[in-house]
DNA sequence: TCTTGTAGGATTGTCGACAATCTGCTTGTC
DNA sequence: GACAAGCAGATTGTCGACAATCCTACAAGA
């Protein structure tokens, strides 16, 4: 017999295909921060009962990109300038241990998607779609995770990027003009397919650096004018 | 007027409670890994609808002491070496990591806290109480967490500690003996208070070792077992 | 004997309705 | 006019019942 993996079915329930495009909306910015998620309205609109939204939205709630509060209602978290700093700072020790335990693992497998995902930021780039540039940006940034072989790891880095994609898709929104057209990733990838370890820890460090002093600079910008208004 | 700081009161919707049964539950090993959570059974025992049930039952998947097949049921998670390894690494980085943020932030708030903690292990050692001894020790390690003003940290920690709570509970469980008597957090209660934080660090790194060594062993064994059953 | 098809029961997923709670407005009183 | 009480209206929390799916056992056929 010819051997042949399958992949898992997709999960077809309504509360899976629920939680999928509240999320999209989401870290899309389609739903602002702060924002009161209505049930009854959200139910009617999707055209399902308030049982497999709540449940939904009570993971999205454990995934932290919502916060309820018991009778009052579930809301999209509020992005304040110290959670940025906060993931902004993990995030930089969570790389270098993920590039650490990614280093012996790489192969000619990792290099490949390794090219592919940088090509779709690329393509994303030319295309001026700054939603999808995000979305692929972080996509890039997650194959050390993905290949790191540390399940916990994983998690703790979905969860972070979670909301740091909300909180870029927030800034993009904000300032609303095109991206940098040059590609700001070309020597992140050229350091992790080569020979140097620390080289490559020192760059991913000082790359998010410059997304994040930005997103901060904006953030508490943000926080100025709420707090004057 | 006084200054008077008041406290959240409880939330008093039937899922929380019953997140916080379950939870209990879990961690303490009277659900054991692996088993799956009958709805129906556990919504009359409790005498509560499935509708809330379900909704903690989310939640609890998302903490990631439970995971969910659609149609087939919602089990604990089962207990693999690798898991343990793995949260085990991890935690190793971000002690450090929370160890550094905290270290500036130390006062004699700080140090009160952390000898309450120390005296509430001792104490529990003292009663044999395994599992309330654990409990402990889990929160004398996560002082530096809940001081190192990360919210994100702190969220990473608490993930990381339910499933090493289950697994100590397990491993005290399995083995049925007295825990060692002698005080093993001496040390790091004492570094933690002094003045070399590079050593501290070192310590925490070395600390968990030993925990840990003897907990992968365990996990280890517990594989062979069942692979040849 | 092994595979395949088929009921039957058990369990999970979803629905619509009711109960509990909150919010904003109105009303009455001072 | 200020303030408290109380009354809708809206929204969340919970319930019991129905629909969809899965697992088991058993029978039929190659």
């Amino acid at each position: 017999m010819a051997k042949l993996d399958f992949s898992p079915i997709a999960d077809t329930t309504r509360r899976a295909e629920i939680v999928a495009l509240l999320r999209r909306a989401i870290l899309t910015g389609q739903l602002e921060p702060g924002q009161k998620l209505n049930e009854l309205r959200i139910s009617e609109q999707m055209r399902v009962s308030r049982a497999p939204l709540r449940e939904a939205m009570r993971e999205l709630v454990q995934e932290g990109i919502l916060t309820s509060i018991p009778y009052a209602g579930t809301f999209v978290i509020d992005v304040t300038a110290k959670d940025i700093d906060d993931a902004y700072s993990l995030n930089k020790v969570l790389d270098e241990f993920a590039i650490e335990r990614t280093w012996k693992l790489r192969d000619q497998r990792f290099f490949d998607e390794l090219d592919r995902r940088h090509e779709a930021v690329k393509q994303a780039t030319r295309a001026l779609d700054t939603t999808r540039q995000i979305e692929t940006a972080l996509q890039l940034h997650g194959l050390i995770y993905e290949w790191a072989d540390n399940s916990v790891l994983l998690e703790t880095w979905q969860r972070l990027t979670s909301r740091l994609q909300m909180y870029f898709a927030l800034h993009q929104r904000a300032r609303n003009e095109p991206v940098p057209a040059e590609d700001v990733h070309e020597t992140y990838v050229r350091l992790l397919k080569g020979a140097d370890m620390r080289a490559a820890q020192r760059h991913a460090r000082e790359h998010i650096d410059l997304d994040f002093e930005e997103l901060l600079a904006y953030a508490r910008g943000l926080e100025q004018r709420t707090s004057k208004g």
